[in-house]
DNA sequence: GACTTAAATACATACCGGCGGTATGTAAAG
DNA sequence: CTTTACATACCGCCGGTATGTATTTAAGTC
């Protein structure tokens, strides 16, 4: 799995061949991967769900904080998530999952299908009975938020310089504003700018 | 091509072997596939280049009108869009581009890097100057304006029922009001009530 | 506890059809 | 005479399968 999450991600999932993968594993055979997988895919599913376990997790323990309102936690997702960028690793390689197709798809049927349902939901619902979230459409608001702060302002899945981040944050934070959800603080706005200074544009 | 862009939509771009568009073309071999098209990826570049001529030549129309606000032309650019869904052939077949991993980054590509540049980010830019539409971030806004409504309230991307797409396209219309923008009109606004009254949630 | 044995585990080997792609030939059109 | 529009034949590799074989584990017997 070590070996195969780094060549998905260096190489893309269709460019990487068993054999690849067995290249690196110091004399290993065709034969072993099908014993413990049926198929390439079913590594992919076991590389996406090892990554994205760390992450659950610690989604999982901001929701089930009973001290939190629904638009507090919702902002501590979102800071927590900008603040340890995702794995180390990972952006040492060249990662552009839009020339990843395979990892793309998979990467957005697990936000729409897994986190958005199972983490946001909960916390929008919540955040519009205690009153901190003002909305007539809590699913699809989780669905929207997850879409922006974890696709669209992600440069693993569109490139972008620190500048242009920090621009779509700051748009995303006026957008939420009338809904009573500011994803972030008036320390980060400042970081923001100092972003936008440095970078083009 | 015809023949390419219905297997590419029915089976999906991976699954669709040169064979597969072979046997719908009479007769015809591989070396007349490779007397035209460098490879099978230049294939589905003119597959796609082809399906969204139409598209962009009607959003190149509105643009390039004289007569109407940045806000105005957004606004007919949506409805517009909303009211002719894409292409006739292609909802009949079983499109869902998220089992269609290269089709759809193909997508995502082509809105982000030619859509939104060559259509979107004059409109919002002119918008801004004429006062109709009121931001900080125009470039920002008209990436954001595409995710949200060629994207997101798409059902050939996520697949959804007409009450769930009437709540999305209601929520960016809430969305986008403080910044002067309007995506759809009240009677349109009646029509996604009945939608949402007549499905599920 | 020591010994035997059966079953499950963890691989290796050999093989397959089909795939995208290439090199080359050839008839017809310009 | 050259270009176009194909057909034919062939290639290496890929994901996947069927089968064989050591090694480990578990159970049973004394």
């Amino acid at each position: 799995l070590d070996v195969s999450t780094k060549l998905f991600w260096e190489k893309g999932y269709e460019q990487t061949s068993l054999q690849d993968i067995l290249d690196r594993m110091g004399g290993l055979t065709k034969g072993a991967i099908y014993h413990h997988f049926r198929s390439k895919e079913e590594i992919l599913i076991a590389v996406v769900e090892r990554m994205s376990m760390e992450n659950t997790v610690a989604m999982a323990k901001i929701r089930d904080d009973a001290g939190l309102s629904g638009k507090e936690k919702l902002e501590k997702m979102f800071s927590d998530s900008l603040k340890n960028p995702k794995q180390k690793d990972l952006f040492t390689v060249t990662p552009n999952l839009m020339e990843n197709p395979k990892l793309l798809s998979f990467y957005l049927k697990m936000v729409a299908y897994t986190i958005v349902p199972d983490y946001i939901v909960p916390v929008i619902r919540q955040g519009v009975e205690d009153g901190s979230i003002k909305t007539e459409y809590p699913d699809e608001l989780a669905d929207l938020i997850m879409l922006l702060t974890d696709v669209w302002v992600n440069p693993i899945i569109y490139p972008m310089t620190d500048g242009q981040m920090a621009n779509r944050i700051m748009l995303i934070n006026e957008l939420l504003k009338p809904l009573g959800i500011q994803l972030i603080d008036n320390e980060m706005i400042a970081y923001m700018n100092e972003c936008r200074k440095v970078t083009d544009r």
